[in-house]
DNA sequence: TTGCATCCCGTACCCAGGTACGGGCTTACG
DNA sequence: CGTAAGCCCGTACCTGGGTACGGGATGCAA
């Protein structure tokens, strides 16, 4: 919704896709894609129908690329914007189950995602830094053998999910 | 291959693709699109034709698994194993020209890649946090705004690589 | 007004990473 | 031995995340 804040008036009418694409780096296409996935709210139209989009939309974008790097889909991407602006969101539901049990509680979920993330790459970082120092031959037998004393079991024992069935095996 | 006769069961000398996948959590079909993909070697055969892999392989495909999570390709992963490997890769030479350049530093750069990611889950992390302690209202508005003092800069400012993705070659 | 850059929309196509399928061998077991 | 799992191979198909058209409508300037 238009915040419309303090008397910003004048403000030119919003950014054109092609202006917000053009900052975020990223194609005018993306826009209206990241629009269908529900990423980005439907801007406002000049009376002929272009999208007028407002300043923040840029951040947006930015932030959607920046997570996305760091391996969370666009599915997940839209749930951490969701954590502050799905108050006026409510079009595109169709995961309001989810959406509805606590926004806070979910918010806590991402973050607890994210800390096991970091997790996994501090042990691919130490993993891959010790293969180093120790002039190790092979990452992989690093981690089954003992030729050193790598922490790789974090990996590869953690459960994995959606992968198939839950086959636990050692 | 001499397979004393320990237990009766001759332990068989390998795992069948149907354990390895058990095992790994993931689909036979994957393994056979690792091989073709270069990330697993081709295994030793029974006589019959099928495959019969090492213990190790199991390992090797929750390595995989747990890079990929991380937001690393499949060929990147594939870097990341041949940091050792490789002494007797040397087939699917299809980059050979960079794998040329010095194991060591192919290592370190995966490493600085590995730390980059970690810093920028940090990033999200205290943004994550930080919202939710504050009740932020928003996270894209909290990046934005001054609503409060969210280190998001690090994220949103960071240089995108083109609107082509980040296809960057090592 | 004309004209050119931008947009709009819908649809088609692309790549990565897997999965599924089908016909035909291998293996294991009673 | 016979038979059912289990595997092999090649190829087709699927999802996610975009990109690329193509043809018509704006926007805006001179």
């Amino acid at each position: 919704m238009t915040i419309a804040t303090t008397a910003e008036t004048a403000a030119p009418e919003g950014l054109r896709s092609g202006q917000v694409a053009t900052a975020a780096g990223v194609n005018i296409e993306t826009l209206r894609y990241y629009e269908r996935r529900g990423l980005l709210a439907e801007p406002d139209r000049s009376p002929g129908g272009h999208r007028l989009y407002g300043a923040e939309t840029v951040t947006t974008v930015r932030v959607i690329k920046a997570a996305q790097r760091l391996g969370f889909t666009l599915e997940e991407v839209a749930d951490l914007l969701d954590v502050g602006r799905r108050s006026h969101a409510s079009r595109h539901r169709r995961r309001a189950r989810e959406t509805d049990a606590g926004l806070q509680q979910r918010a806590r979920a991402k973050l607890a995602e994210v800390e096991e993330r970091i997790a996994d790459l501090h042990t691919i970082r130490d993993t891959l830094r010790a293969a180093l120092d120790a002039g190790c031959d092979d990452l992989v037998a690093c981690a089954s053998n003992d030729c050193c004393p790598i922490p790789f079991s974090t990996i590869t024992t953690r459960p994995m999910p959606a992968a198939s069935q839950d086959r636990r095996d050692t």
